[in-house]
RNA sequence: GGUUCCGUAGCUCAGCUGGAUAGAGCAACUGACUUCUAAUCAGUAGGUCUCAGGUUCGAAUCCUGACGGAAUCACCA
């Protein structure tokens, strides 16, 4: 309670955009008779080459009020400085109003927000909202785009609590299927009874190897085949019209897994065993899955990122038939002559889509209608948030359809939080040329670039090995996270190793460095009475603008929020820190002119620390206290 | 082919509810550490915002079309 009054205090209260507005508004009417909202108001922060604060754009008025927008500029101007206190001045450039608030209110402004517990939250809405995100299939490690996944669904999830949801953190875990069925085959064939902990592999990567073991020994046996008179038979009835053999071959890769491989068999005889009940496979499969999930829970942990609740596709794959009935009573669904189950969505500009196939098994879209439905049913969410790459934006679209005609409660509350694919610099990353980034291996290597950095510059040598590794782990943390949260999320990115490593310019170090500047500061004023900062009351512009970008963060929070996008909060503490560490250039903090001004900017620079810290804690990048 | 998304400096990206002279970083060059952490700051150079129309007082931003790239259009998951 006390918490959200104070947030209430420092984000309601002194809302001086809403002061500026109400006053607009009213002089529109008073001297034009100009009845506008105040939110259709066209406002704006002030460029930097112009003298002023907040903007008001005065073109759109010209019409209705029959004057020049210099004059319309003049004279809400005017009426603004006479009516508005906070108001000291203001100015008119080409039709542009410029406002000058009065530094007093900046200052108050401060002085009320630095005691704030969580600055820049909302106040709780109410509102629950589910997000899932990682999802991975479990048959081998993290790699590059799960580590983008990851990413946006932490940070997204983060930014979500901040502006006031209750947030369940959840996925699916892909944990059945032929994949799981590949790596079991090879280990139970070629495995000789290793484990990860007899070979020394970290678990997830152990099954990994299996996989890739598997998909080996298929094409060596593949390749044979298409040598074998079978083969060959096959080329020539059904291939050799138009392409080469080797196109051929490789767009008939399925079918011989299918109907003609050994291997492919028995993987195949596997996964019917696993849902059939058979002990052995079931033990097996669950021997396999726990080595897997032990390595996630390492590299989850390497990230900072925690789920509230874990949905297995063993337990969820044969729901949501029930649903499939329900709609078909209702008439959502029609029923074929071969009895497969569809639904017609020609009407929204999509097709018509299966729903449950001619022998009454489930597809893959069956079973998200069942889940979206189990987890309502287990926290009664308003909201449900699907992070999941753009190749499934299609699945999306219909998915969310179905849910809504079939009135589901949550349906006007869903969002696929579609991002796009990770490219490196030299192309796609394919699994089968290798060239898919670890994301063991990354985190490794940016750590190891931070501990690089660290040794040569010195700076913390007298710290112990364990305290210096917990910094440096940050530090390279930051470079990565901070590198790909900072795109927005809907843009395929090129993802340059050299360039996410990078630790000065537009990154995550760069930051923590504002922040870590600061601590060092306020170490060495420990003894200063800030209590002076209170008489401090002539602002420098430097100063001014600082604080009204502490003003502008809670507005972020809300519009990241509301955009399901976290490269606002990148992007804003980013500038935050580039005028900070300018700031700290040009103006002594300690041996400020006068004790007052010495007070207000160790106040001014320990709140920036403070969003600073927050904006990047909603990111999941922490702060270090030295670098 | 249909649908959706993307196209901004050499490279990586901001800006897109329409507003002032389109911004950062990297790379290149120049300068600033006896002074609060130089993982910093300042400066130089770099642009037909893919192109063509339209709407508007005003378009990188909205609309239409073209071009280039990506994804998707399975009784696969």
């Amino acid at each position: 309670m006390c918490l959200q009054n104070q947030v209430m205090e420092a984000t309601t209260k002194l809302n001086i955009v809403e002061i500026i507005l109400d006053a607009v508004k009213d002089g529109l009417d008073k001297h034009f008779g100009v009845a506008v909202n105040a939110d259709e108001i066209t406002w704006n922060i002030t460029r930097k080459e112009f003298e002023g604060d907040f903007t008001i754009v005065t073109f759109p008025y010209t019409r209705s009020a029959k004057k020049s927008p210099e004059q319309i500029g003049d004279i809400l101007g005017r009426h603004l400085q006479e009516t508005e206190p906070y108001v000291k001045s203001y100015n008119v450039v080409k039709g542009f109003l410029n406002i000058v608030v009065a530094d007093n209110f900046w200052h108050r402004f401060l002085m009320q927000a630095r005691t704030a517990e969580n600055y820049g939250y909302l106040p709780p809405n109410g509102e629950k909202v589910m997000i899932e995100f990682s999802s991975p299939n479990t048959n081998k490690p993290l790699h590059l785009g799960h580590i983008r996944n990851i990413l946006l669904g932490w940070s997204s999830s983060r930014i979500l609590e901040a502006a006031g949801y209750d947030v369940t953190r959840v996925q699916i875990v892909n944990d059945r299927g032929i994949a799981i069925c590949k790596s079991m085959l090879a280990w139970e064939k070629f495995g000789k009874g290793q484990t990860p902990d007899s070979t020394g592999i970290k678990s997830d990567h152990f099954v990994g190897d299996y996989y890739v073991l598997f998909e080996q020994k298929f094409q060596e046996e593949y390749k044979a085949w298409q040598q074998s008179p079978e083969g060959l038979a096959h080329y020539e009835a059904q291939g050799k019209t138009a392409e080469s053999a080797e196109a051929f071959f490789k767009a008939y890769k399925n079918d011989y897994f299918n109907n003609h491989s050994a291997l492919g068999a028995e993987a195949k005889g596997l996964l019917l065993k696993w849902e059939a009940g058979d002990a052995d496979t079931v033990a097996l499969w669950k021997k396999m899955n726990e080595w897997v999930y032990e390595g996630f829970d390492t590299t989850y942990e390497q990230l900072g990122v925690q789920f509230d609740k874990l949905y297995f596709e063993s337990e969820t794959y044969l729901l949501g038939k029930d649903i499939i009935q329900r709609g078909l009573d209702q008439g959502v669904f029609f029923r074929k002559e071969d009895n497969s189950v569809w639904i017609d969505l020609e009407d929204a500009k999509l097709d018509q889509k299966l729903v449950l196939r001619s022998d009454g098994t489930s597809v893959y879209m069956t079973q998200d209608i069942g889940t979206a439905r189990l987890r309502y049913d287990d926290f009664k969410v308003d909201r449900m948030v699907y992070v999941v790459a753009d190749e499934q934006n299609y699945h999306f679209k219909v998915l969310f359809e179905i849910l809504k005609r079939l009135g589901e409660p949550y349906a006007e509350g869903l969002f696929h939080l579609s991002y796009g694919m990770v490219d490196l610099p030299t192309g796609k990353m394919k699994s089968r040329e290798g060239t898919v980034v670890d994301a063991d291996d990354l985190i490794e290597e940016v750590v190891g670039e931070a501990r690089g950095n660290s040794a040569e510059r010195g700076a913390l040598e007298d710290l112990s090995k364990e305290e210096r590794e917990a910094i440096i782990r940050k530090i390279g943390l930051a470079a990565l996270k901070f590198f790909i949260i900072k795109v927005h999320p809907r843009k395929r990115m090129v993802f340059d190793p050299k360039e996410s490593v990078d630790m000065q310019g537009q990154t995550g170090p760069y930051i923590q460095n504002a922040f870590v500047r600061i601590q060092s500061v306020l170490r060495k004023a420990a003894l200063t009475d800030l209590s002076l900062a209170e008489k401090h009351i002539t602002l420098e512009g430097a100063e001014k603008d600082l604080i009204s970008m502490i003003y502008d963060f809670p507005a972020q929070i809300k519009a990241a929020a509301g955009e399901y996008d976290p490269s606002v909060i990148a992007n804003y503490c980013y500038d935050l820190a580039k005028s900070y560490h300018k700031f700290y250039h040009d103006y002594p903090i300690l041996k400020a002119p006068t004790q007052e001004a010495s007070a207000f900017r160790l106040v001014l620079s320990g709140m920036i620390a403070k969003v600073l810290q927050t904006g990047m804690d909603l990111l999941g990048i922490e702060m270090p206290e030295r670098m």
